[in-house]
DNA sequence: CTGAAAGCGCTTACAG
DNA sequence: CTGAAAGCGCTTACAG
């Protein structure tokens, strides 16, 4: 059978009886045994069980195997939440990025998570979807159910909801863009020495009108980038004129729009710096309608970008260690061995791999 | 100031005086207040407090206000663990997949966030890295802390372990593969339906001898798309020789060594079909370094996949489709509505760009 | 070696 | 309208 979004569902054999209503309708998480039940068919008491699921000392085998086989029998799982409540750490931190299905943020989560279990820690995973209300909501359900630490992308330009949080102990890092009012670490990549060594990889190769296609002003990493390009142009004493910029939002029409502007008139550029991942996609795609070659440096590396024709020659940050190194910082603030919140600044890397070194098209 | 790694150290200016170390050291949340302490500060119950912070009615506006003052100058946060304890459900779920940094996840991660959110629960994400006793423990960690239901892309192939788990009440869902030795909710695509309509597009571009490049049989998704490459190849009445497929590893090297074998000898391959996104990649590469036109689709879509050069045919699933469909099944397991296991099977999509439509080179 | 009591920070059920 | 008592499932601190 299939239904009307196409989907086709099979009733699977059933080889065991159906769930008891009672346990999705019940609370108690189902009616799951506790230490307590465990203790009573053991017939010892509480705190022995107690020992013998924590691997503590001081309980004879004979005891032991008795404890052992009641919680097979009942299926008993120690309930950490429990634990948690009485030892004060949760074991789990929470990570606030933009978009779990930006590309960009795979690696970086993967990174977190990879630190946060070598900690022993759990990971909440949430998109703030660039809404600052939402990303303060999602940041404070995670501090309600103290969370250990948090790893934040920011959205928004004030933090300063998370300060009695910080105060009461709760880690905090922010990743690619600093937190706004507050005074907390931060770890990001240079995007001002990123973008100006791009920019300058143009001026290299011959290009004098170069265009700048980016974020909105307000956002940091957009701000940066554009102090880069400007840097590079002014250290070649190239006059920048207005018509080469583009600075709003991202979406792949206007960018189309902005980069086909730049790209008309008596003296359209001869090369595009592309402010991030987004705007690369979107030019490129505009690049391939042109009959005129433009070089191009995108900001972010961007999958399969070596393949093309040409190939894609990017700024590329290091979206894992920004993860990992915001990670390590984390849990060295739980461990008290970092204090003093502070700046961190990854490097950029240029990758050549063509568009970057096509000379000027006149 | 730089250190080995090339980070750029910059500590921020310290506005406020630092988090004092029993923050750090101490248990207890850092001494956060709780209802008690503000109970105590408002001069009331703690019914009261607990009457204000959930909105409850029965509280005079007077008693409401002082309430809340002392809710501000504590700076209390409610302790949802705390709450979730005493309540039965957490209010969170977890989802075990197989790489967060793969990009096929993104998008899958995403949708089950956003219905999570919906339903006001968090979400713990976790990597198994294709371990099955990574995946066991991972989603094993996530029920002692009682979430209220997994998402499980599994690893491995025999899930006994979930069982007194889901007996106890824990909703669980699998993606993309079926549960192993357990009875239980499955969303996949229609790997089989998919595999056998790509490569019967090559079989209509007239194509004969036509590779498959897939992962190793075990793995339940590569068994049924090559079992769709065998049903095609069937219908059409072309004998499979076993030169043109390969099963097994599919790291690039390996890869490349399999689809460069296909191409070789007196009657090589003039299309190939590859069995997922990694492999399709490395098939492109080898493809690009061919003097001869090879015809190419491959399983799952491919980001840029149409600025290639010709762009790629592909066969795509719709993971967010996949994610959101296993989580709102999820939340139906909850709230009582669904009690039968079940296996859904999502249409697969095929996206033609000219690589799966170029005519034999013969 | 073993366990009863108190407590983590909340909510529930009940009584005033 | 308000609050004291009991309890969620554990651990801690202590006593035998």
């Amino acid at each position: 059978m299939e239904d009307e979004t196409g989907q086709r569902i099979v009733p699977e054999a059933i080889r065991r009886t159906s769930r008891p209503a009672e346990h999705h309708a019940g609370n108690r998480y189902g009616n799951r045994p506790t230490m307590k039940d465990v203790a009573a068919r053991a017939g010892v008491g509480l705190k022995t069980v107690s020992r013998v699921v924590n691997g503590e000392p001081g309980v004879t085998p004979d005891t032991e195997r008795r404890v052992q086989e009641a919680i097979d029998a009942l299926g008993f799982r120690r309930n950490d939440s429990a634990r948690v409540l009485r030892k004060g750490r949760t074991a789990s931190i929470g990570l606030v990025l933009e978009d779990l299905s930006d590309p960009f943020y795979g690696p970086l989560s993967r990174a977190v998570e990879e630190v946060a279990r070598a900690h022993g820690t759990l990971l909440f995973n949430g998109s703030s979807a660039e809404d600052p209300e939402r990303e303060q909501e999602l940041a404070l359900a995670l501090c309600a159910r103290r969370v250990d630490g948090l790893v934040v992308i920011p959205a928004g330009d004030d933090h300063r909801y998370l300060e009695p949080e910080i105060k009461a102990g709760v880690a905090t890092v922010f990743v690619d863009r600093p937190a706004g009012r507050i005074d907390a670490d931060v770890v990001l990549s240079d995007n001002y020495g990123g973008a100006r060594d791009g920019v300058a990889h143009l001026i290299a190769h011959g290009h004098r009108r170069i265009g700048f296609i980016g974020d909105m002003p307000g956002i940091h990493t957009a701000e940066e980038r554009l102090r880069g390009y400007r840097a590079a142009m002014e250290d070649a004493g190239i006059p920048v004129e207005d018509a080469w910029m583009s600075l709003g939002v991202t979406d792949p029409e206007r960018v189309r729009r902005a980069a086909e502007e730049m790209l008309r008139g008596p003296a359209p550029v001869t090369a595009i710096f592309a402010g991030n991942n987004r705007v690369t996609v979107t030019v490129i795609r505009v690049l391939a309608g042109q009959t005129r070659q433009v070089a191009l440096v995108g900001f972010d590396d961007i999958e399969l970008a070596d393949l093309l024709q040409p190939g894609v020659t990017v700024v590329a940050q290091d979206a894992a260690a920004l993860g990992r190194t915001a990670a390590e910082r984390l849990f060295r603030q739980l461990d008290g061995s970092l204090v003093t919140p502070e700046r961190v600044e990854l490097p950029t890397r240029l990758i050549t791999r063509g568009s970057g070194e096509l000379p000027p098209a006149d």
